[in-house]
DNA sequence: TTGCTTTTTTGATCTGGGTCAAAGATTTTA
DNA sequence: TAAAATCTTTGACCCAGATCAAAAAAGCAA
C-alpha cells in the first residue's frame, strides 16, 4: 500500500517535504470499520485525525430525542476530526462508517509537531477549515431560510457541478440518508422527489437522478415555489 | 490608545513574542463605523480580519427575499472575518455595526507573515476557528432538530453561564436582533416571551430577562415541550 | 427461487411557527 | 417636549413539512 503517494496527493498536505510526508505516512496508523461501525461519538475524547482511505464516513449530530442531522459525508481524501486537535479535545459530533471503510489516523501530537516545524502545514489546515467554516454558514443559511425543495435542488447542482456539470446523477447514498444531509424527513424527500419526477425537472431511477429542466432546478434552488403549488 | 495592551490581552495573540505584537500593533488600522452602518458585505473580496474595540458587530446572511440569519453578535475582542484570509479570499457573510463601532483591521499579508514567522498564532488562529466550527455544528443542530423555545431557552442559559450563573440576564440587543439569532421571527420570539413570563419561568423587563425557574427552562432547552401545551 | 429484512413510497392528519395587519410602546430627533 | 421613527406585541389565519400508519419495492441471505 502507497501510503505516501497518497498522503501526497492531498491538499491538506501540498507543499509538504518529502521528509515530513514519509514521517507522516509512518506515524499514520490505517483503522477499518465495517458498515454501520461507529468510528467516534459526540463528545468523546480525540487524540487525532482522520482522512478516509476507501470508504464513506457520515459525521453527525443527533438530539436527545434521537432525531439526526448529517453534517457531511466524507468520502476518500476527506479529512475529519480536526477540531479536537486544536481545540476542546473532545469530539463534536458523532462518526460512523456507511460502507466498509478504511482511514488513516494520525495523533494529536505527531500533527501538532509537523505544524510547529513547518508554516505550510499550518497554511493547509487554516485554508481546510477556513472552507468548512464557508461551507458550515452556507448550510446554516440555508437550513434557516430556506425550504427543503430548495435545498434539494442546490444539492443536486452542487452534485452535477462536481461532475462537471453532467445531467447525469449518483446519489450514492440511501435517500434517508439524504434526507438528513439536507435536514429533512424521508417521507418528505420521497414526496418532492414525486412532484419533481411529475413536473418533468428531474428523472428519478432508484440512486440515478438525472436532470431534465436544470433551469427549473435553478429557480426552485433560489426559492421559487410556483412549481410546488 | 494602548492598541500593543489591548492586542496582548486577546487569546489570539497569546504567546507571541512583544516584538511580534508590536508589528502587529503598528500595522492594524482603525476604522470606526456608526450604527447601522455596513462594515462589508457578503462576497465581497477580503483583504484582512477585524478585531472589535469598542462596540457591537452583527454577522449575518441574508437569502435571496431579503430574510435575515445571525451568525454571531460580536463584542469587544472578538474577531471575525478571518475565513478571506485563509481561504477564497471573499468575505462569507455580511457585517454591520448594530452600535457606533471601533474595530482594529489587520490586512492579510501582515497577518500571513506573522503566522509563518511564529507557529503560536498558527496554532491560537486554529484554535479559534476549531471554536468557531465546534458553535456551528451545534448551532446547526439546535437549527435543525429544536424549537424555537428550546433555542431561546439555551441561549438564556447560554446567557446565565456567561454571568457565572446569574439569573439576571441583560439581553444588550433589541429584540429583533435575537429572534434573527435563534432563528425565529420576531412575532414568535414575543408570543414565547410571554407564554414564558405568564408561566414563571422567567421575567421580561425590556431587555433585562430574570430567570425564575431554572429547572423549567433547561427542560424545554432540552426539548420538552409540556409547558407550552 | 423463496422468504425475510430493509428501504422507499403513499395516504391521512396535525401543528409549530410563519405571514399579514394593526395597535401599542419605546426611542430618537428636532 | 412634541412628533416622528422605530421597535414590540397581539390577533387571525395559513401552510410546509412533520408524524403516524401501512403498503409497496428493493436487497439480501439461505
Amino acid at each position: 500500500m502507497d501510503k505516501i503517494q497518497f498522503l501526497s496527493r492531498l491538499p491538506l498536505f501540498r507543499g509538504l517535504p518529502d521528509e515530513e510526508l514519509r514521517t507522516l505516512a509512518e506515524i499514520a496508523g490505517v483503522k477499518t470499520y465495517r458498515r454501520g461501525e461507529t468510528i467516534f461519538l459526540d463528545g468523546g475524547e480525540g487524540h487525532g485525525f482522520y482522512v478516509v482511505f476507501t470508504g464513506k464516513v457520515k459525521i453527525y449530530k443527533l438530539s436527545p430525542e434521537g432525531r439526526e442531522l448529517v453534517l457531511h459525508i466524507m468520502g476518500p481524501e476527506d479529512s475529519f476530526a480536526e477540531v479536537p486537535v486544536f481545540e476542546g479535545r473532545h469530539y463534536p459530533a458523532n462518526a460512523e462508517a456507511v460502507e466498509d471503510t478504511r482511514v488513516l489516523f494520525f495523533p494529536r501530537e505527531a500533527l501538532l509537531q509537523t505544524i510547529r516545524r513547518d508554516p505550510s502545514l499550518a497554511m493547509n489546515m487554516l485554508a481546510a477549515l477556513s472552507a468548512r467554516l464557508r461551507e458550515f454558514a452556507q448550510r446554516m443559511e440555508d437550513l434557516s431560510l430556506k425550504d427543503v425543495p430548495s435545498r434539494l435542488s442546490a444539492y443536486f447542482l452542487h452534485l452535477s457541478e462536481q461532475e462537471q456539470g453532467s445531467d447525469e446523477l449518483d446519489l450514492d447514498i440511501k435517500k434517508g440518508l439524504l434526507a438528513s444531509l439536507i435536514g429533512a424527513k424521508q417521507e418528505s424527500l420521497s414526496r418532492i422527489l414525486a412532484k419533481m419526477s411529475e413536473r418533468r425537472i428531474i428523472e428519478v431511477k432508484g440512486k440515478k437522478i438525472r436532470i431534465l429542466d436544470r433551469q427549473k432546478l435553478k429557480k426552485i434552488a433560489a426559492g421559487d415555489r410556483t412549481l410546488f403549488n
